[in-house]
RNA sequence: GUCCGAAUAGUGUAGAGGCCUAUCAUGGGGCCCUGUCGAGGCCCCGACCCGGGUUCGAAUCCCGGUUCGGGCGCCA
């Protein structure tokens, strides 16, 4: 018998008025069963959803209406029968089965409740995440990311975008800033990539001329926060013969129609997490650096000078700050330091000490950071050595500079920040299928 | 890394030295019930993180450990 039979449809696909007395064939897992006595529901919920199957004892088989009332839940089962138009039960239909499949029956107690009733910490969540994903809740948060995704891959690829993809496997931790995993790779040793930065460059040489990248980056910094995983995905452009102000329109852009087309193709998920998204309005407000730490400075909790990176404190000054005068909560800061930013980071010509680049802030931490960069080898080889790296590491990557680099801008953004703030999800582990974290390396 | 806090049935919780043979919900088992949709009713099952200490007596207080949570730091 082939599998195919198992099912004809998801719940969500029966049209009771539509379907007469064709036979249909549902499957998924017993989500509850409701034994009143004379009658049973049994709830049968699969990826997009619930339907009720409905057996009346008296109008059914005895064996049948024994076997349902004793399901256990979380069990897999396929049922076939016919479909009952009926409004007081979900989707508007009830099926009446024929045969109930049961395909593999669920052990008992279940390590979390999949219905809503009792909580679960997300510590015993992750450690069962195959029966946490069955929780909607949790359902409705990868329907949503693999939105976000998919609207973010037609968006670029629409903007002339192609879809690359760049090593994990790295000979040197030469980047600088990060920690980075080293790891065996045959005889030598070798690292996982913290970031496509550098390859991304070197594609522009290669005449690519738009490109983009969603994948996973790693991070080898012992932190411990609701915002920061050790393994992450970064969803990266670089574009050539644009500056830093035409990849942060692509970019607010992109943003407004991820947020449009999540409202458009996931509203379920959305109501099911009980959110109503609003839609960010560009442009983006773009404040200075240097008008950033002056809104620090003005509230008085901290004192921070010209050249001090933003604390996690200040951030939080500034959103609030931002969302209170413009009530959005998408910003930029434009014209950082040259000094805190990383070496490829373009310079003005006219005031070198401050540079290109750009972080995009969500009121509540930094979603995306960019910058136009530097394309002249001489001034990257400078820029190199000024931040304390040996520019031989960097021979790979400088050779690239050497034979027509055209000027080129790009930025990464961090998915899972992009998603969690969409959703207003508080910890990034619940907006990562299998989370790695300081200590967290399984499942 | 550091500071603060927490750890009780499968899950989520109550608990402030004797009231604990440990609360409630959910779940599981049994029985009743023909329209439930967090079904309802009755009965039953199931737990104090580990190791020391204080005390006549510890789930409760102290010390150490482990694990977890939150803040900060670290972090293209």
């Amino acid at each position: 018998m082939s599998l195919a039979n198992l099912r004809t449809h998801y719940t969500t696909q029966i049209d009771p008025g539509k379907i007469g007395d064709d036979k249909v064939a549902l499957a998924g897992w017993v989500h509850e069963v409701r034994d009143l006595g004379g009658i049973c529901f049994v709830v049968l919920r699969d990826r997009q959803g619930r339907a009720q199957i409905t057996l009346v004892k008296k109008k059914i088989d005895r064996e049948l209406f024994n076997f349902a009332r004793k399901l256990i839940r979380e069990s897999v089962i396929s049922v076939r029968g016919s479909i009952k138009p009926e409004e007081k039960a979900p989707n508007g239909y009830e099926l009446i089965p024929d045969e109930i499949e049961l395909l593999n029956e669920a052990e008992s107690p279940l390590p979390l409740d999949t219905t809503g009733k009792v909580d679960a910490e997300l510590d015993t969540r992750l450690d069962s995440r195959f029966i946490d994903l069955r929780r909607s809740r949790t359902n409705a948060i990868f329907r949503i990311r693999h939105e976000v995704l998919h609207a973010v891959r037609n968006y670029l690829a629409n903007d002339g975008f192609l879809e690359t993809s760049s090593p994990k496997v790295v000979a040197t931790a030469t980047e600088g800033g990060t920690a980075l995993f080293p790891i065996t790779y045959f005889d030598r040793e070798a690292f996982l990539n913290q970031s496509p930065q550098l390859f991304k460059q070197i594609l522009m040489s290669g005449g690519m001329d738009r490109v983009f990248e969603i994948g996973p980056i790693f991070r080898a910094e012992e932190h411990d926060t609701r915002r920061h995983l050790n393994e992450a995905t970064s969803i990266d452009i670089e574009a050539s013969f644009v500056d830093h102000f035409d990849v942060m329109e692509i970019l607010e852009n992109m943003v407004e129609y991820v947020y449009n087309q999540v409202i458009e193709n996931v509203p379920d998920a959305l109501e099911v997490m009980g959110i109503e998204l609003r839609v960010p309005k560009t442009p983006f407000l773009k404040l200075t650096y240097q008008e950033a730490i002056d809104i620090v400075n003005s509230h008085g909790e901290e004192e921070l000078k010209w050249g001090d990176d933003l604390s996690t404190l200040s951030e939080h000054t500034i959103g609030e700050h931002v969302f209170q005068e413009t009530g959005e909560e998408h910003y930029f800061i434009i014209d950082w330091p040259t000094e805190i930013k990383p070496f490829y980071a373009m310079p003005y010509e006219e005031k070198p000490e401050f540079s290109k680049s750009f972080d995009m802030m969500h009121r509540t931490m930094e979603l995306s950071s960019g910058a136009q960069r530097i394309h002249v080898p001489e001034m990257l080889k400078n820029r190199i050595a000024d931040q304390g790296l040996d520019p031989e590491g960097f021979d790979f990557y400088l050779r690239a500079f050497s034979y027509g680099m055209p000027p080129h801008s790009g930025w990464g953004l961090g998915c899972e920040r992009f998603v969690m703030t969409m959703l207003g999800v508080e910890n990034i582990r619940d907006v990562v299928l299998f989370p790695r974290d300081r200590r967290r390396l399984s499942p």
